[in-house]
RNA sequence: GGAGGGGUUCCCGAGCGGUCAAAGGGAACAGACUGUAAAUCUGUCGGCGACGCCUUCGGAGGUUCGAAUCCUCCCCCCUCCA
């Protein structure tokens, strides 16, 4: 096991609040001397199955502790997610049922273990415990509360000043998170910035029922692709983890420079060593930024896939952008037809390369479009409907139409 | 419960009887330049085989030659007072 100085050093990396850092080193200390590894706990919204890199910043950092030897608590939020998080939005969010929760568990699982080992992965769902929570109990917990100190919170504060309506439920989810961590007895919970309330909830409840308070530790909320917002599906401006080897590598590319390096430091296994010398050789020249950026696209396209992933998403990458080559795999479609010809712009609806014939008139108007590698000027083209045809949308929209009889 | 403000095309936001498929900005997409980076410039940005036609301005009716714009009812959101 490391000293507590090297855990300490990998835990801090990238975080933004640790709270605190003593009470986190007499643990790792006491955790060390007595071979108990700490009780890591983090929460999970089991509204929104798919995970995009941004949760995997939260998972990068359960997984260092995991490398410590920890034990680490990966909490699904069934209960909580049948009332929903207030944080941020303002929408009702339809109840989920039973059905779909426990569905969208098991897609969980089966992409958080891309990353975390699940030998060493205790899963929870809240309801056990908060399932059997009585009235007479909530109460009680709730009596923890007062109106003044719900509104030392942020967001709160701030709807409370600018008059906007905040929900009495809204000021019970911290009290049940908080109460996640007395069931289960944490010594850490991680979570992002925007959890840091709900996170130091956790250990009032916890001294009020003489258990050590928790080590709350929050990491930043990865800007999206836009380099602007936070990465949200919502937004579009997301890498999704179960996305194909050469989505994620050609996202990555498509970052900016500046983003780059942000990224580097929330998702890369590189030390901050490394990646401080990678920094240096771009600026000095000495490398190339794309060759930076493709290190980085080839990293994580490894972690989700793998390593031979990695590298034929590179050669296609190439292929495609440098060389202006045709991607190894082009999707194909059949198309049935009793006509002589098909008209372009239909025919790039059919391929699901353009939303209507409309679009498809403005992108042939635009010189976007090519048939069999022939740029197409006239928008008025029809295409001969007999064996395949390759069709390309600007630089990186493809297909392959087949026609039948 | 009372008083007032508002719902416009992906988002913000003009328009307040014809010249409106609806200003402007953002996002997005395409083209140029590149490293599918940033920045910049240009163009596009409801649908239709298309210099015309069709469907859009919370919903349903109505007034009018003509409505996003006026009237009626309904739905939803917000603010203030209680």
């Amino acid at each position: 096991m490391k000293t507590v100085e090297e855990q300490v050093a990998l835990i801090e990396r990238g975080t933004v609040d640790l709270i605190s850092r003593e009470e986190l080193i007499k643990k790792l200390t006491r955790a060390r001397e007595a071979g108990r590894p700490l009780a890591v706990k983090a929460g999970f919204d089991p509204t929104a199955p798919d995970l995009h890199l941004g949760h995997t910043v939260l998972l990068q950092k359960l997984k260092h502790f995991q490398q410590l030897g920890h034990q680490i608590i990966f909490l699904i939020g069934d209960f909580t997610g049948l009332i929903g998080d207030p944080t941020g939005k303002s929408d009702t969010r339809p109840p989920l049922t039973r059905e779909d929760i426990e569905r969208n568990a098991e897609t969980y699982k089966e992409q958080v273990f891309k990353i975390l080992d699940p030998e060493k992965t205790k899963v929870v769902f809240n309801s056990t415990w908060l399932g059997e929570l009585s009235s007479y109990e909530m109460i009680r917990l709730a009596s923890r509360l007062t109106v003044a100190r719900m509104l030392e919170r942020d967001d709160f504060k701030k709807r409370f000043e600018s008059n906007r309506p905040i929900s009495i439920h809204e000021f019970l989810y911290p009290l049940i998170q908080g109460y996640d961590s007395v069931a289960l007895g944490a010594d850490v919970e991680l979570g992002g910035t925007d959890q840091l309330f709900n996170l130091l909830m956790g250990r009032d409840l916890q001294k009020s029922r003489d258990q050590e308070p928790q080590v709350v530790l929050t990491v930043p909320l990865l800007e999206g692709l836009d380099g602007v917002n936070k990465m949200s599906k919502s937004l579009g401006n997301y890498i999704g983890i179960s996305e194909s080897a050469d989505d994620i590598f050609g996202k990555v590319l498509s970052i900016s420079d500046e983003l780059m390096f942000r990224y580097y430091e929330l998702l890369s296994d590189l030390s901050m060593n490394e990646i401080e010398q990678l920094r240096q050789d771009m600026e000095t020249g000495r490398i190339h930024p794309k060759a930076v950026k493709v290190r980085l696209a080839k990293e994580l396209v490894a972690r989700f896939h793998d390593q031979d992933a990695a590298e034929s998403a590179e050669r296609n990458f190439d292929q495609v952008f440098k060389k202006h080559e045709l991607p190894d795999e082009i999707p194909e479609k059949e198309i049935v037809t009793e006509d002589e010809s098909v008209w372009l712009p239909k025919l790039l609806v059919e391929a699901g390369l353009v939303t209507s014939t409309s679009d498809g008139r403005r992108m042939i108007k635009q010189n976007a479009v090519s048939v069999d590698g022939k740029k197409i000027h006239d928008m008025n083209t029809d295409i001969p409907a007999s064996g395949t045809v390759l069709l390309q949308v600007g630089k990186r929209r493809f297909g392959r139409m087949k026609f039948k009889k």
